[in-house]
Parts: structure tokens; C-alpha cells; sequence
DNA sequence: TATAAGGAAGGTC
DNA sequence: GACCTTCCTTATA
């Protein structure tokens, strides 16, 4: 891949990898679709060999919604033959050529870069707005690498590794070598400085693609137009919510929408969803009751209620979306 | 024990 | 003043 910074391999620990094809790409598909994850190889466990692209920013597999790769990987795993052309007579119309498959298939790699790319700076965008951060790691102070450390935590379920990397900013950071994350986190150095290098490639990119040239989904949604156009505003509650439910694919296992077109959403992980918003308004000692009692002084503004059929942390937006 | 509700005081912007 | 954050008491499942 070209993204990454010169002389940064993305290693088997990057979020961002295509996987040899699977004997079966649709039994591939069926064995990790019921239960979708970081790779593997973040967690320390040996790759399984589904075919996809991962997608970090939405724990998604790029076939899910992209058939095309699903077509591409359905191709039988041995490189085409060259005995097809050779045996055809002469003036006949060869097709495919060789060529023309490799062409094809380069075509395809293409667009899953792209893809990828897109997603990646989809996930980083995301992730700058929940931590209130610079895209740029360089721009880092020692309290943005914290916030990220934390997120980088929750994100792949690491143990506390932000103390390893105390009263240093992001130009510290990026100035460390791989083998000096290593020193630092013998189990899980490879992982941060490989996440690290994807952001940095992120910053890269954006500054290569203006912004108006980088339409994503999330585009079309007023709430995130709403936060958009106010950058300078700290972010709302209401608002921080409002993104986690947003991205159903990365926080479903701690909120998500009972019913959306009513606004109703139950929180499913109270400990994990105050503790993201702690670390969103850097409030280490956020915790459910604070945030609930935050939650509970929108009833009186009319932003968030309970349902009529009041349940144990489920609240609805009283504005549905 | 965890959650719900709300009063009160204080901090930050 | 708005918007939390923190601490508290009381009630409920």
C-alpha cells in the first residue's frame, strides 16, 4: 500500500491489511460475520484467513457492503493460466487476456485502496471529533497523546498502556522508533506504533486531498453537519451520544438505538460509554452517576427524556433523528 | 447493588 | 448564563 509514511511497512499488526484469499470466501464470510472485530492480530491471537479488507473505523469486512470485492475474491486462488492463450488459434478473440485480467484486477486493488483510504480517514475523523484532537499526531500535546492512548485502548481492548508513555507530545511520539515502542510495551509496542503510522498517513493524505474532495456517508447526516459547522463549540453531551449511536458498527456493544426513528436508545455498557465521554471532556473521574445526572438535566431542556415505558438505561432524544 | 431522580454548589467557557 | 461536574439524599427494582 502506498499510504504508509516511507519506511513504515504496515506489519501484521496494522488494522490495515488484505488477507489471502479463503478456500470459500462465503463460509469465510459466515465464520467471522456474527462476530465482528478488530483483526486478530491486534489481539494477539493467530490470523484466521477470511478474505475481506478490514475496516477498523466501522469493525467492518469491505464485502459487506462493496459485492464487488466479494467478486474478486471469489476467483480461484492460483494465478490465471497462460496455457489458455497459447492453445487458442490464431486471430481468435482471447477472452480475457492475461493482460487484460491483470489490468482488471489492478482496476480492483485500486478502488480498494481507495476504499480503504476512505475509511481510514472516515475512522480518524471520528475519533479526532469524540477526543476533540488534532488529525495530526505532530500536533499533539502530552494530553492529546494520552486522550489517544486511551482511545487506542478502548479501541482494541489493550491493558493500560498510556502510562508508558507519560509527559511526552505527539512530536515525541512520532519520533520514537518501532523498536522504542517496543521497549516500552514489549506485548503491544508494534500495535501502538503501527496505529500511530496509520494516523500519520491519514494527516498525510489530508493534507494530499482537500477536505470538499472527501464526501463520506456520514456527510449527509444533519448531527454531523450540526458539529461540523461548529468546531470551535465544545461538544454536547446530547451530541457525544449522538456520534456513538452514529457509528452502531464500533459501539453497539455499549449503545445503541432500541428504536431510532423514536430516538429511543439503551445504553448497554454504562462504566464504557462514561468512561468515553470522560475521556472525550478529559474527566478521568466521569462515571455513570455524573453522566447520567448530565443526561437527566436534558429532561427539563427537552432534549432527552425516558420513554413512556421507563427501562433501566434506556432514554430517548425527544428531536428523533 | 445498580440505577433513577433531583437538589445544591461549584467550575469553565 | 449555559452546560456540565461533583456530591448528596432518597427511592426503587
Amino acid at each position: 500500500m502506498s499510504m504508509g509514511s516511507p519506511g513504515c511497512e504496515h506489519t501484521a499488526y496494522s488494522p490495515l491489511y488484505i488477507s489471502p484469499p479463503h478456500s470459500d470466501a462465503r463460509i469465510a464470510w459466515l465464520d467471522e460475520a456474527d462476530d465482528i472485530k478488530p483483526p486478530r492480530s491486534l489481539l494477539g491471537l493467530p490470523e484466521l484467513s477470511w478474505t475481506g479488507v478490514y475496516l477498523p473505523c466501522n469493525n467492518i469486512l469491505a464485502m459487506e457492503e462493496n459485492p464487488w470485492v466479494l467478486r474478486m475474491t471469489e476467483s480461484p486462488a492460483a494465478p490465471p493460466s497462460r496455457t489458455l492463450e497459447v492453445s487458442q488459434a490464431p486471430g481468435q478473440t482471447q477472452t480475457p487476456s492475461y493482460e487484460m485480467e491483470g489490468q482488471v484486477e489492478e482496476h480492483c486493488l485500486e478502488q480498494v485502496q481507495t476504499m480503504v483510504e476512505s475509511e481510514v480517514l472516515k475512522d480518524v475523523d471520528t475519533a479526532c471529533k469524540l477526543l476533540n484532537i488534532a488529525p495530526d499526531p505532530l500536533d499533539w500535546s502530552c494530553v492529546h497523546v494520552q486522550k489517544w492512548l486511551l482511545w487506542t485502548e478502548h479501541l482494541y481492548r489493550l491493558p493500560q498502556v498510556s502510562t508508558l508513555f507519560q509527559e511526552m507530545n505527539g512530536k515525541d511520539l512520532c519520533s520514537m522508533t518501532e523498536a522504542e515502542f517496543r521497549q516500552r510495551s514489549l506485548q503491544f509496542g508494534d500495535m501502538l506504533y503501527a496505529n500511530l503510522d496509520i494516523w500519520r498517513s491519514a494527516a498525510a493524505m489530508k493534507e494530499r486531498c482537500p477536505p470538499e474532495d472527501r464526501k463520506s456517508a456520514a456527510d449527509d447526516d444533519s448531527w454531523s453537519d450540526l458539529i461540523r459547522n461548529y468546531p470551535s463549540q465544545p461538544i454536547h453531551l446530547w451530541q457525544f451520544l449522538r456520534e456513538l449511536l452514529l457509528k452502531p458498527h464500533t459501539y453497539s456493544r455499549c449503545i445503541r438505538w432500541l428504536n431510532k426513528e423514536k430516538g429511543i436508545f439503551k445504553i448497554e455498557d454504562s462504566a464504557l460509554v462514561a468512561r468515553l465521554w470522560g475521556i472525550r471532556k478529559n474527566r478521568p473521574a466521569m462515571n455513570y452517576d455524573k453522566l447520567s445526572r448530565s443526561i437527566r438535566q436534558y429532561y427539563k431542556k427537552g432534549i432527552i427524556r425516558k420513554p413512556d415505558v421507563s427501562r433501566r438505561l434506556v432514554y430517548q432524544f425527544v428531536k428523533p433523528v
